[in-house]
DNA sequence: ATTAACTGATACTCATTTGGTATCAATTAA
DNA sequence: TTAATTGATACCAAATGAGTATCAGTTAAT
């Protein structure tokens, strides 16, 4: 049971590289060879990123992506939530037999426990976050020449 | 994002039934009927769980299936390990670029932490909890006869 | 002994999701 | 004018998810 798919983790990645490179254009091709991506798979996933705001774009020349919001307030929740939708633990939806009254079924009760667990979890995480990590573990550049 | 799979859903559906009627035999076309789930699909998911000694079996007229172990030894996460397999965030292996050193990779510790309490927080809830949850606020039987 | 109610085992089918590729028009800096 | 880039789509193959079907073996009741 894989929590991140692969949009997500990409779009972690690819905004860890936007942040470490804020305030100027970066395009696609240079962020999938740093990070060893497919290309046009990221392609597709920034422009979602695009269209959600996340970050900016330039055609052309010189052109590319950079980040337009605060790195420490993009949440890996949010990011979940875009390619993987909401995190819900089960569907659960008017199930008849079990649950007598499913206002106070208990089941539905302890998933969404769960759900709210794993939800506050993911949500301490930013970007912001996870760039400091990341920098003060690997010196002030985001390391591109990683052996292993 | 499902947490739970139909399967993982059924089984804890399933094991519930049987758990609230521990000590005798019950078919699986009593529990699908009881419990409004395809028949077939829960007789692959009971032949699982079978083959893992939760339950045991018995062929023929009056035979079925009956709770092994303790209600309260079986946690939810032993069952998404068997249907979904293990939690994991992301796989995240041997990735070159980002993580210098894999060993140090702050994205792998954050991820980890994660699994971490994710597991720990279904590794509280076992079927025996449930079960004495949903009697405790249903009266003493597993109500079958649920209006909505 | 026969039959009906069961499980064991396995093999399908079908729809959706996932991960990835390809194409072409529009934009922009040099 | 051209090369590097994004925007927008459309496509593809493999994996997964959910559910169905079949048939042989077992058991209790008659
Ligand atoms: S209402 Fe969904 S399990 Fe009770
Ligand atoms: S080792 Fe996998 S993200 Fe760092």
């Amino acid at each position: 049971m894989k929590v991140l798919n692969k949009n997500t983790d990409y779009a972690i990645r690819a905004l860890l590289t936007l942040a470490a490179n804020r305030g100027s254009y970066m395009s696609a091709k240079s962020i999938a060879t740093q990070q060893g991506m497919p290309y046009q798979f990221l392609r597709r996933l920034l422009q979602e990123l695009l269209k959600r705001n996340l970050i900016v774009s330039k055609g052309g020349v010189q052109g590319g992506f950079m980040l337009e919001r605060d790195p420490h307030g993009i949440r890996v929740t949010e990011l979940i939530e875009i390619f993987q939708g909401k995190v819900q633990v089960s569907e659960c939806m008017f199930r008849k037999q079990i649950c007598g009254n499913r206002a106070h079924c208990v089941l539905r009760h302890e998933i969404m426990r769960i759900e709210q667990v794993v939800q506050s979890e993911f949500e301490k995480v930013t970007i912001g976050k996870l760039l400091g990590d990341l920098q003060a573990a690997n010196g002030p550049k985001l390391t591109t020449t990683g052996n292993q």
